[in-house]
DNA sequence: CATAACCTTGACGTAGAAGTAAGGCGTCGC
DNA sequence: GCGACGCCTTACTTCTACGTCAAGGTTATG
């Protein structure tokens, strides 16, 4: 815009800095989850660091929560409620009206805290599984060794 | 084996109780994660508790850590390699052979005790973060309220 | 042995997420 | 104002993990 030199990126720049490809921002454009960039006059996109966050943490929902893109977009548009709201914004909104936005991004995110905290358990638990049945290899491993020493190979 | 009548589950029971449908079981079989498991003599499959474990197991694979069934089967069949040396299958395997395979099962579950190490990592530090963002909400419907009691709704 | 309930294979369909290709402008540096 | 490279849209393709018939065989029960 205008002219801030706000370090603005290109599709390429943003794709390379997040290891998405840039049809995968595209994409995420078309679904709603990227905020129409804004575009150089010829129509290129221009990205802001707030986008490339953005693109990451959106990368980290799907990874880690294994969640679908549609779901993404629920929270990423709770946030961006959130971003009006405190940035005040929309001082037309009477307190009533914030209220309840703000209300709604509580739900929201405490429903993903939710969803991170039976993962994060199920995962330790896991985890803890997975070190148990590593000693046990290791225990019948200095077991093999220990009847290697007693009958060497023929 | 033989005929320990170990109260073997037909395909549409073993639905039921992991929540898959009989198509996914049949899936899994085709890809190979699930060992093609013994028949009635029309053809019907016949399931083991074993059997059912391992669905359970393929479904936590892909829903905690979002594998691929492709990747699953790795996992799958590194198990059903060490269940052989240690329920001493192939005691015509020599010690060595035993060591080489129980290094490569060694391998496969370190590196899934890895992964999900590290997942579960970044889970809890979502978490924080999640847990911190609610704070401030709950900091912000806070003044809010204090808003609106100093100058009520019109 | 009839019948309902269950199972078989095979083939095709689908939804989500992204890859890929085509044809055509934009931008930048000189 | 030209070349090289980057980007644009549109449209088609792929891949995964199943869903959904269809046509027919099997099993348990009376």
């Amino acid at each position: 815009m205008s002219d801030t030199s706000e370090a603005y990126l290109q599709i390429g720049e943003v794709a390379e800095r997040t290891g998405v490809t840039q049809r995968t921002l595209r994409s995420y454009e078309e679904k709603g989850l990227l905020r129409p960039t804004t575009r150089m006059h010829g129509g290129f996109r221009l990205y802001s660091e707030d986008d490339v966050k953005r693109v990451e943490h959106i990368r980290r929902l799907q990874n880690l929560l294994g969640l679908s893109l549609a779901e993404i977009k629920e929270m990423v548009e709770a946030q961006e409620m959130l971003r009006e709201i405190t940035a005040q914004y929309r001082p037309e909104w009477d307190v009533a009206e914030k209220k309840r936005q703000l209300r709604k991004a509580i739900d929201v995110v405490s429903q993903q805290h939710g969803i991170v905290s039976q993962k994060a358990e199920q995962m330790s638990e896991m985890k803890a599984q997975l070190a148990e049945r590593l000693q046990t290899f290791d225990r019948w491993m200095a077991e093999l060794e220990h009847a290697e020493r007693k009958a060497p190979v023929a």
